[in-house]
DNA sequence: TACTGGTGCGCG
DNA sequence: AAAGCGCGCACCAGTA
C-alpha cells in the first residue's frame, strides 16, 4: 500500500515571511534545501506540485494552506503532521504509538499574536526542519508498524480533509442575502431601524406579556419566565418547548412561536449575515479533526448548525449549479459492515435502513425501527427506545455485541478504536479515581451509585465512538475521493463570482458529518453527480471492501440547497 | 468589567 | 423533559 517511490517534500514556515522547502530522502532525512521567501514559495510549489505531484509534509493545512490558496496554489496530497500527531499519539492499534509532543499539538488559536516570539524566529530557524523531519520519521514508523495499512489510510485521509476544509472556507458557500433577508423579514417581521426587535417578535411578546398579566416580563431571562408562567398555572419544570408543548394553555403557541423567532434572530439573524457572509459567500471556519471522534467541527459562524429552513438561501451562482448529496442512516449502516452483520446488511439494502429493520420482524412500524437503532448506538436503557434494543440484539447479535463490547470496555476503563484506528481518549483520572474508590470495602454506596452511573456515561461514549468515529471516516474517504475526481475536470466556462481560487473549477462547498454540496459549472453537473456516487462506492470499498453493504446517496442537483 | 456555569436549541 | 451520542453558540445570572 505503501507507495515507496512517492516523492515527498517538506513544506515549512521558518518565520519572518521566509520558508523552507526539503527533499526528503528515501530514508526519511534531508535531502537538497531551499530557502524562499512568500513569492517565491508560491512559485517554487505551484511549478512542483505540477510537475511532479509530490506529497507535501506540512505542519498544518490551517497555517500555510490559506496563503497559498489566496495565491491560486492548490496542494495535491499532503502529510498534515498536526493532524496525524493526534491520530498516531492516541491510536490503540498498534503496540508503540507516537509519543507526544507539545509542539506537534494542534495549537490553541492565538488571540493576542505576542510579538516576543519574531525575535526568536532567526536563533531557531534550523530547528523547524530538523524537528520537523523527526517528527515525521516518528510518524512514519508509526504508520509502517500498522502493517494492514489503516493508519497509511486514516492519516492520508485526515490529511486531505485538512486541505479540503481550507479550500471550502477559501471558496465559500454561495449564499444569496436577499433571500435570506425575504426569509427573516417573512419570519420575524420588518427589520426595526434603529435596533429593537422586529416588528412580529414585538407583537408576539406583548401578547406574551399581556396572557402572563406582566407587562414589563423579560422574555429572555429562564427564571423570570418560569415564574411567571407558574403565577398562571403552568407548571413547567424548564421552558424547553418540549415540556411547554405537553401543556394546554394559550400562552404556550406565542410563546413557543416567540421563542423560535428569537432563536433565528440570535443564531441566524441580520447580524450573522453580516458577519458571516460576504461577497455572496458564507465562509465558516472548518476544524478537521475537531471531536475526538473524527468528527469535523466549527469555530465561529456556526457552520454545522445552519438551520434546514435556510437552505433557500444557499443559491447556485449563475451558470453554475449545487450539488446537495447525503448519505441516509450513514452510521448503523457502518455498524452494519463493522460487524459483519449479513442481517442487518440485508436490512440496509436499498433506501431506507429502517423499513429493511421492519421487514425482518424486528419490530413493527418504522418509528420504532429508528428509535431502536438510534437507542443501540446511543445506548438508550429507559424509555421507548430503552424497551426496543433487546429486540435487535436477537435479530442482529453481532452488530449489538460491537457496540455492546465497546460500551463494556468504557465502563471498565478501557479503550476503543474505529474502523480504521482512531482510538478513544483514556478515561479522567477523577474518574479511574472515582471507579477505584467504588471497589473498596467500606465505601458509601451513594457513592457506589455515582461511580456507577459515571461507568455508565463513559460506556456510552465508547460504544457510540466506534461507530460515529467510523461514519467520520467513511466521510473523511467520501471527500478526498470527491476532490480527486472533480480536479480531473476541465476549466470551467462562465466563471463563478466570489470563489476565489475555485472561480473556474468544480469545488467543494459545504460539508456536514454525512453530507456535502458540491457547487459546479452547470454542463459539469452529471459530471460531478456521478463523481459524488463513484466516491461514495469508493469510500464503502476503502473501508469494507467486498462486505456488501449498502451506503446509498440521496442526491439532487439544483440551484437552491434544499433537500 | 470579565469570567464561568446553566439553560435552551440548532445541526448530524 | 427528553429517553440516548457528538457538537457550537447565544443569552442570562451569579461571581470575582
Amino acid at each position: 500500500m505503501t507507495a515507496v517511490h512517492e516523492q515527498r517534500v517538506l513544506l515549512l514556515s521558518v518565520g519572518a515571511g521566509r520558508f523552507a522547502v526539503v527533499e526528503i530522502t528515501g530514508e526519511g532525512s534531508a535531502g537538497e534545501r531551499r530557502d524562499l521567501s512568500e513569492s517565491e514559495l508560491i512559485e517554487w510549489v505551484d511549478r512542483r506540485e505540477r510537475a511532479q505531484s509530490p506529497r507535501w509534509v506540512i505542519r498544518a493545512a490551517s497555517e500555510i494552506y490559506p496563503r497559498l490558496l489566496s495565491a491560486g496554489v492548490r496542494l495535491g496530497r499532503t502529510h498534515d503532521l498536526v493532524l496525524c500527531h493526534a491520530i498516531l499519539r492516541d491510536t490503540a492499534i498498534v503496540p508503540r504509538p507516537l509519543a507526544p509532543s507539545a509542539d506537534w499539538a494542534r495549537r490553541e488559536p492565538v488571540v493576542e499574536a505576542p510579538a516576543l516570539f519574531d525575535a526568536f524566529d532567526e536563533s531557531v530557524e534550523e530547528h523547524p526542519v530538523d524537528q520537523a523531519l523527526a517528527q515525521y520519521r516518528a510518524q512514519s514508523d508509526v504508520i509502517a508498524s500498522s502493517t494492514d495499512g489503516r493508519l497509511l489510510l486514516l492519516c492520508a485521509a485526515e490529511s486531505a480533509g485538512g486541505l479540503i476544509a481550507e479550500e471550502m472556507r477559501a471558496a465559500g458557500l454561495p449564499w444569496d442575502d436577499v433571500e435570506h433577508d425575504r426569509i427573516l423579514t417573512e419570519m420575524l417581521g420588518t427589520r426595526p431601524i434603529g435596533g429593537g426587535l422586529p416588528s412580529r417578535m414585538v407583537e408576539l411578546g406583548d401578547r406574551v406579556r399581556e396572557i402572563l398579566g406582566d407587562r414589563s416580563l423579560h422574555l429572555d431571562s429562564q427564571p423570570k419566565m418560569l415564574r411567571a408562567l407558574h403565577r398562571v398555572g403552568v407548571h413547567v419544570e424548564s421552558t424547553s418547548k418540549w415540556e411547554l408543548a405537553q401543556h394546554e394553555h394559550p400562552v404556550v403557541e406565542p410563546l413557543l412561536a416567540y421563542k423560535k423567532m428569537s432563536r433565528l434572530l440570535s443564531a441566524n439573524g441580520w447580524a450573522w449575515l453580516a458577519e458571516w457572509v460576504h461577497d455572496g459567500r458564507f465562509r465558516p471556519v472548518y476544524v478537521p479533526g475537531g471531536v475526538v471522534t473524527g468528527r469535523w467541527a466549527s469555530s465561529g459562524g456556526g457552520a454545522l448548525q445552519l438551520p434546514r429552513g435556510l437552505r433557500t438561501a444557499v443559491r447556485a451562482d449563475p451558470g453554475w449549479m449545487l450539488i446537495v448529496a447525503d448519505v441516509a442512516q450513514l452510521e448503523p449502516r457502518m455498524l452494519a459492515a463493522m460487524a459483519a452483520d449479513q442481517a442487518m446488511a440485508r436490512a440496509a439494502q436499498g433506501r431506507d435502513l429502517y423499513a429493511g429493520v421492519v421487514e425482518s420482524g424486528a419490530v413493527a412500524t418504522r418509528e420504532e425501527a429508528k428509535y431502536a437503532v438510534l437507542g443501540a448506538m446511543y445506548g438508550a436503557t429507559t424509555g421507548d427506545s430503552g424497551r426496543l434494543v433487546p429486540r435487535l440484539r436477537k435479530v442482529y447479535p453481532r452488530a449489538m455485541s460491537l457496540v455492546d463490547d465497546a460500551a463494556r470496555s468504557g465502563e471498565d476503563g478501557g479503550v476503543v478504536s474505529t474502523w480504521l484506528g482512531r482510538s478513544s481518549p483514556r478515561p479522567s483520572v477523577e474518574w479511574s479515581q472515582l471507579q477505584s474508590r467504588a471497589t473498596d470495602a467500606d465505601v458509601d454506596q451513594s457513592e457506589v451509585a455515582v461511580a456507577r452511573r459515571r461507568a455508565r456515561d463513559w460506556g456510552r461514549f465508547t460504544r457510540n465512538f466506534v461507530v460515529q468515529g467510523t461514519a467520520a471516516e467513511w466521510s473523511l474517504i467520501w471527500l478526498a475521493e470527491i476532490r480527486h475526481r472533480l480536479d480531473a475536470l476541465p476549466p470551467a466556462p462562465t466563471p463563478a463570482a466570489a470563489s476565489g481560487p475555485f472561480a473556474r473549477r468544480a469545488h467543494l462547498a459545504f460539508f456536514l458529518h454525512d453530507e456535502v454540496i458540491l457547487h459546479v459549472p452547470e454542463e459539469q453537473a452529471d459530471a460531478a453527480a456521478e463523481a459524488v456516487r463513484e466516491a461514495a462506492a469508493v469510500a464503502t470499498r476503502r473501508l469494507f471492501g467486498t462486505f456488501p453493504i449498502d451506503v446509498p446517496l440521496d442526491l439532487r442537483v439544483s440551484r437552491s440547497g434544499e433537500k
